[in-house]
DNA sequence: ACAATCGAACTACAGGTGTAGTAGTATCAA
DNA sequence: TTGATACTACTACACCTGTAGTTCGATTGT
């Protein structure tokens, strides 16, 4: 399943199943505002589930589909293509590129320097495995910092 | 001339093309390793020309390419394109993506951070005028940091 | 029971891409 | 000059995508 080079309108519909875990046709119709086809969105479905990146069932008469890909894989793929045919495989090119082009707000880099120093220590204080009971973790510790998946 | 989109065999010759300002279908032939007719290869520079994505100029009886987009533009809007189809148009979010992969390596890291505190620096202490002689540049001053543009 | 409807499956068509053969023409070596 | 070469231009074809109509079976309201 070549889950890179998928098309832009072929991510908004899978965009669609991966917000909601599941849709009709009629749903992903819906929820996507552009101005198409009841049996477009129909045709790319189907289409994508020949391919395995969506899979369906059936309830009744209609058929629910859902995603077959992660959102993370996906992303994972369409990057990786994007950063070999475009930044020689460089990851480090590509957010030299976004800095260059202003891409990032001020916030975005107060955060990204706040995960680079999250990892940086987590790379110098070893996994600090303690396996069982870790009474160290201070506080309910509420600021973002680490994960803020918007992955599947 | 929609520079985003382009499939990665356009953007392996059209790279051919950034690397070295002008090539004739035979030199982009010869320096893309993959195994394709050299018509091929024409076919696929004839197409970059009519939609403008390449230009010609006739030397003699052959035709000599040139990119008629710069790098830098087509890294602009494919990663735009990509930005908004996976991310949320957040380059944030990519960056997170990036980071979460481990993409990134050690030496990358290092680098980012040493560019974030780069325009930390330069937000804080306003454009540092001084036109003229400018003396305070201390040594030689090699180390990158900076600007290591591959950007045309 | 029958018509109106819903929803899926199939069909269609234009435009782009990967891939390359063939024809036409200019050029060069003998 | 004449055949071998070097190149482009044209043509071809399969497959994918965007886009949607048509057909046909199931469902349901009256």
């Amino acid at each position: 399943m070549p889950t890179d080079q998928l098309s832009p309108l072929q991510l908004a519909v899978i965009e669609v199943l991966w917000d909601r875990r599941e849709a009709t046709v009629a749903d992903v119709h819906a929820a996507l505002d552009r101005d198409l086809a009841l049996t477009t969105v129909g045709t790319i479905l189907a289409r994508l589930a020949k391919q395995g990146i969506v899979a369906h069932r059936k309830d009744g008469r209609a058929l629910v589909y859902r995603a077959a890909v992660t959102r993370r894989a996906v992303r994972r793929s369409m990057t990786g293509s994007l950063l070999d045919s475009l930044f020689g495989g460089s990851p480090a090119a590509l957010v030299s590129h976004l800095l260059r082009e202003d891409e990032l707000s001020a916030a975005d880099l107060d955060q990204l320097r706040a995960r680079l120093d999250a990892l940086e220590a987590a790379q110098h204080e070893p996994p600090a495995s303690t396996p069982s009971a870790d009474a160290s973790s201070p506080s309910a510790s509420p600021s973002s910092t680490t994960t803020d998946s918007t992955d599947d």
